[in-house]
DNA sequence: CATGGTGCCATCACGGCGTTATGGTCCTCT
DNA sequence: AGAGGACCATAACGCCGTGATGGCACCATG
């Protein structure tokens, strides 16, 4: 089969046809075949690009780990931290929900079954959580949060948005989140809130 | 091949073999052809009993739920309804940590690729969390948690704890875990805390 | 301009996967 | 004893990831 055109960045085209039928068809349709027959090519090409399947996945994890970072990046800071907070946690929450089999495939591939992230792809992913402690330390110097270790606290809130976020994606949310009321915000508020009270306690790290 | 014995229970030996194999290799080693030469027969036999691979699975993960529920029901209740709390809670993070791959193909193939529970796999599965809900109630009984709707508290604590137990088993608990202090018993500590203050306030349901 | 080398991809083959159709065996119930 | 059905072994189909092989286009070098 000829090529489709003289189109160069063939890496660039396999990572965008697998971003849409990943999108659109889940985890289980991403394989070598189909995703060059869809860009036109053989199989050959993932080995040539990627090395194998795996690393073709783990480029696709590393490009949704960049997207969630520009995503929470692209939130605003202004003079309430509390507030900036909640709107890093929606963003967080709203790209999830926009990509959901791209987010299970990050927080899901990466355990144990299949691969692991390399260590500057960690650190990429982990940008993300740098502007979640930059939140907390500000909450922590407009005297809303106790002070303590900021990254303790990012990583208590982080743990809880994961958590929820896992939840409402298995649908299992469903069974204990109250639809009137809501779920994630009393969890963020009384997590907040118990991270204001008794200085010196045993949360603020 | 002549079957390794007059074992009436091929089903129960199935089942079996698949959750060693699950324990020691992980997911990926869940193939029909695995299970059944390991078990001394043929692939039929995952369809006489299951109707394919997906129903098998599905019954791994039931159990699952089964034996996490059991773990959580032997702890026992004492006068201290915190105390309790912190103690299911370590009980649901040991069943995790001990048995992984499995805890990874409950909240993990409960999501969008593969299967979904049934209704009444899905009760299994929340039986669980009534024990954790029975748990608040006491704590708002006995005065120690801000009195309000106990399912939704209950919720609250599972997301965080659901959440925490994700990130240690991907292993990126470790960027933002502080070995020293840990996070898990600050962040219910947070948690718990946060529900006590502000009577009337957003978190308690 | 000719030539050699190199990067890239098409083709094919291999083993393994889930699943199905078919046929045989044994157990049970009448 | 005979009929019926539950159960499983075998073989096949179409997928899958991956590796070997070969051809093609391009480019630097003489």
């Amino acid at each position: 089969m000829a090529r489709v055109s003289d189109e160069p960045d063939l890496r660039r085209r396999l990572l965008d046809v697998a971003a849409d039928v990943l999108a659109e068809e889940g985890p289980s349709a991403l394989t070598a075949r189909r995703l060059t027959r869809e860009a036109g090519t053989s199989t050959m090409a993932v080995y040539t690009h990627f090395g194998g399947m795996p690393a073709l996945v783990r480029a696709i994890v590393a490009d949704g780990f960049a997207r969630l970072h520009a995503r929470v990046d692209a939130v605003p800071v202004t003079d309430d931290p509390v507030a900036d907070l909640a709107a890093m946690a929606a963003a967080y929450r709203a790209h999830a929900l926009a990509h959901p089999h791209l987010y299970a495939v990050m927080f899901g591939a990466t355990t144990l079954g299949s691969f692991r992230l390399s260590h500057e792809e960690q650190q990429v992913g982990m940008a993300a959580f740098d502007q979640l402690v930059d939140g907390v330390r500000r909450a922590m110097d407009a005297g809303v949060v106790r002070r303590g270790d900021p990254a303790s606290v990012a990583g208590q809130l982080w743990t809880a948005l994961h958590g929820y976020t896992m939840l409402e994606q298995s649908g299992l949310h469903r069974v204990v989140d109250d639809p009137e009321t809501g779920l994630l915000q009393p969890l963020m508020a009384n997590l907040v809130a118990g991270l204001l009270v008794d200085p010196g306690g045993p949360g603020a790290g």
